[in-house]
DNA sequence: TTAGGTGCAAACGGTTTGCAATCGA
DNA sequence: TCGATTGCAAACCGTTTGCACCTAA
């Protein structure tokens, strides 16, 4: 099967030459778990990092995956995300360019949308405010098409039961 | 403007009206949460808001606050956010207009700026994305002044040890 | 060989819940 | 009165940590 159809094999290879760079042993573990998040391209939970991992035959503990995680964050290959859910989700930098977030409020699914016409005002508000800008978070929640289309049909469809 | 610097007494009034309106109890305890989160204004923890009730030198249990917080936010008179720390934080609606927040990476020190830029902007974003837009949320995370000063100290200072 | 990583289970910290006692309308 | 709320402590749940064992280099 082919495992990493986009370039997450790409991302694979910096991720095992930027351990190799710093004297990290290259474990099968870490390679695991950064194969599961490359191959799958975005906004993953430990939870679901874990069950990909399984699902290939495979088996990391869960204090591991978390160990992992940590180091992939440290080497920029992979960016933290808390979207107020209760647990952080974990993303591959595969997109080169900054983008926001936009999260349905019914399945928690997560798209992404380019930010650029941002990029140049949100470092000028944080001057205006007297503070210095690092990074910033753009998100908007709402109904994806499937749930807004659903909510719509359970409107105006059946037997409404407000 | 309207809302004079009391305007917690006006929110409390509110929130009192809501709670009477749909037959529910008005409780010692969820008053002086609502006093607390309404007097202080913004971005409280529990942790926080439990404190000041203390000061008061009143008592309301940790599972009451999050219960009477959870009222609150069903009234839509305060607003629950997760700026990444772990846990929550309450904001009362007092400020009439949308905003960001502007948050400190080295103090965690939280200000608000107005998005008034972006309003038009987000919903036009989620609807190319076919996205319903519900609500959003814009946060620069950076130094605020006294720790971008405190940073620049630190490195021009020199006689530290790095 | 050995510094470092791993797995397990226990600890942690914020939040939620079960239940008997209590309270507001 | 009587259903709703409270307080306490225990449960929860995602995450972190301590420690004996293991493994990549």
């Amino acid at each position: 099967m082919a495992e990493a159809p986009r370039d997450g094999h790409e991302l694979l290879e910096r991720f095992r030459r930027w351990l190799r760079d710093r004297h990290m042993p290259i474990t099968r573990q870490r390679d695991l778990v950064a194969q599961a998040i490359f191959a799958a391209g975005g906004h993953l939970s430990v939870e679901e990092l874990e069950r990909r991992v399984r699902d290939r035959g495979h088996h990391v503990g869960t204090a591991t995956v978390y160990r992992a995680l940590e180091v992939l964050v440290k080497s920029g290959l992979v960016r933290a995300h808390d979207f107020g859910e209760g647990f952080k989700r974990y993303e591959p930098l595969l997109s080169p360019a900054q983008h926001g977030h936009l999260i349905c409020t019914r399945c928690g699914r997560v798209r992404e949308f380019s930010t650029e016409r941002f990029e140049r005002t949100l470092p000028m508000v944080a001057d205006e405010m007297g503070f210095l800008h690092q990074r910033h978070r753009v998100e908007i929640h709402g109904l994806c098409r499937t749930c807004r289309d659903a909510e719509i049909g359970a409107l105006t469809g059946g037997r409404r039961r407000a």
